[in-house]
DNA sequence: GAGTGGTCTAGACCACGCA
DNA sequence: GCGTGGTCTAGACCACTCC
C-alpha cells in the first residue's frame, strides 16, 4: 500500500490559550480534528510526527502525544511504529458519547417531547435490585415514557431510580431529558453498560409508537454509574428501528 | 454520599516484569483488574492513590496513571478529583471489542461452524463503493455466510472486500473466521464503524434463522480500517436477536 | 492545610519499518 | 542508519474536595 505524501499541517495551530482553564492538549486534539473535518488533512494523508510539532509548537512530547492519542482513540487517526500517522478513511461518524435520546435528538435538529404513561414508587424486585444495587423491596422511582421526535412517537422507556431520586418531578420530566435533570441536581452520569438487541413488540407497544403488530423493535436495556461509581438509573428501553440506531467506532487498543 | 473505607491493596503486585516486553503500566493494570474481579477490591471500594503506589512499586507517576487510566477507560474504575478513585458498581460486561462473531463464539465456549451461500466476484455498485472507498464498477468480493454455534444458525452475514483480497480460498472461510484470515494474510483491522438496528426478517431469511415468519432482526452494518486507515471490510449482518446482543460500555470522556 | 487527581515539562531509551 | 511511534522517568504546578 503507498503512502500519500506528508502534508504538513500550516499554522492551523493559531490562538492557542496557554494559561485558560482548557487543557493544551484538547486545544490541539481539536485543530487537527477540524483539519480532518474541513479537508486540510484528507483521507489516508500523514499527519506530522510528534516531536516535530512538538518543537514548532513550543511544546513538550507527552502534550502532543495525548492530544493525537485522544484522536486514535476517537477512531480518526491510526498509528504504526516506524511508520507514522494516518487519517483513517471513510466519513467521521459521531459515536455513542453517553448522552440520553433526548440530547440525541436535540442535537440532530429534531424537536423532542415526552409524554409520561406511569410515575409511581415501587418496590425493588431482584432484578431492579441487582442492577441498581439496592436492597429488595426497597423503594424506588419507577417511570415510563413515550419519546417524540417533531411529533412523532420513536422511543418507549421504562427506567428505575433509587429511593433518593423519588422526589424527582413529573412536570421536570415533562420539559426536560432524566440526564438533563440529573446534572441539574449535582448528578454526573460517568460510565454506562449497555446491551442492545431486537424482538417483536407487543400489541401495545405497536400501538404506542403507531406501528404494525409483530413489528421489529429494537431494544436497550442500560445500567448507569455516576461519579462515585454508584448505579442511578436501570433503564429499559425500545426504539422504532426506522427511526433510530446505534452507532459504535470501535478502536484496538 | 459516604465513603467506604480505604482498602490498601497488598503485595498482589508480585513478579512485575520490568525488562520483558509487556509494558508496566499493561502488568498494573491487569494486577488492579485482577484484584477487582475476585473481590479483593470490592465494588465502590477506594483503590490506592497514585503518587503513593508508584512510590511502593519504585515506579513513576505517569506509569501508575497510566494504568489506572486504561481501567477508567474500560468502565471499571472512575475517578474524582481531589477524592480519590473508586471502583464501580455492577458486574463487569465484557464490551464489544473488535472481535468478530467467530471469535465471540469460540471465546463463550460454543462452536462456531460457517456455511458459504455465496461466494463471488461482483462489481461495486455505489454504496459498496462509498463504504471501501474503492471506484464504481470494480472488482470486489462478495460472501454470503450462515454462522452457527453448536450447530444453531446465529447470523446471517454478508460481506464486500477490496479486489486484492479476491484471492481469499472459499475453503478457509469454512473453517476460520473473516479477521482470523485477514491477519494470517498481515492485514490489522484497527478500526471499525458500526451502526446497530434492527427489522423484520424476509421469507427467506426465516428459513435459513428458523425463524418464524415476520420476525425480528438485529442488524450490524459494518465498515472496518486498517492500521494504515483503509477500508477493508464492509459488512451486512443480521442476527437471531434471541441467541445474540451487542454489549457496549461507555465512559464519559 | 492536607490529600487527591489533572496537566505539563524535558529529557531518555527502545522497537519497529523502511531505505 | 534513520525516522517513527511506544514506553518510562523524576520532577513541577494547579484545581478541586474535605476537614
Amino acid at each position: 500500500m503507498i503512502q500519500k505524501e506528508n502534508i504538513l499541517p500550516l499554522e492551523v495551530f493559531m490562538d492557542l490559550d496557554r494559561s485558560g482553564p482548557i487543557p493544551l492538549y484538547f486545544q490541539i486534539a481539536q485543530k487537527i480534528e477540524k483539519a480532518v473535518l474541513d479537508g486540510t488533512l484528507p483521507a489516508g494523508s500523514r499527519v506530522e510526527n510528534e516531536v516535530s510539532l512538538g518543537d514548532r509548537l513550543g511544546l513538550s512530547r507527552p502534550t502532543i502525544r495525548r492530544a493525537i492519542q485522544d484522536l486514535v482513540d476517537k477512531g480518526l487517526l491510526v498509528r504504526r511504529r516506524g511508520i507514522g500517522t494516518q487519517v483513517v478513511h471513510g466519513q467521521v461518524t459521531r459515536g455513542v458519547d453517553l448522552t440520553s435520546l433526548y440530547e440525541d435528538l436535540t442535537r440532530s435538529g429534531k424537536k423532542p417531547s415526552t409524554k409520561i404513561l406511569t410515575y409511581k414508587i415501587v418496590k425493588a424486585d431482584a432484578k431492579i435490585s441487582d442492577r441498581l444495587g439496592v436492597p429488595i423491596g426497597s423503594d424506588v422511582l419507577y417511570l415510563q415514557r413515550v419519546r417524540a421526535a417533531d411529533g412523532v412517537p420513536v422511543s418507549i422507556m421504562e427506567n428505575w431510580l433509587p429511593a433518593d431520586f423519588t422526589d424527582i418531578k413529573e412536570v421536570d420530566l415533562n420539559e426536560h431529558g432524566l440526564y438533563q435533570i440529573l446534572r441539574g441536581r449535582g448528578v454526573t452520569i460517568r460510565v454506562a453498560k449497555q446491551k442492545i438487541g431486537a424482538r417483536r413488540s407487543s400489541t401495545q407497544e405497536s400501538e404506542i409508537l403507531k406501528l404494525d403488530k409483530n413489528a421489529a423493535l429494537l431494544t436497550m436495556d442500560r445500567t448507569a454509574y455516576d461519579n462515585s461509581g454508584r448505579a442511578i438509573e436501570f433503564g429499559h428501553h425500545c426504539y422504532r428501528p426506522d427511526l433510530y440506531s446505534f452507532e459504535v467506532t470501535l478502536v484496538e487498543k
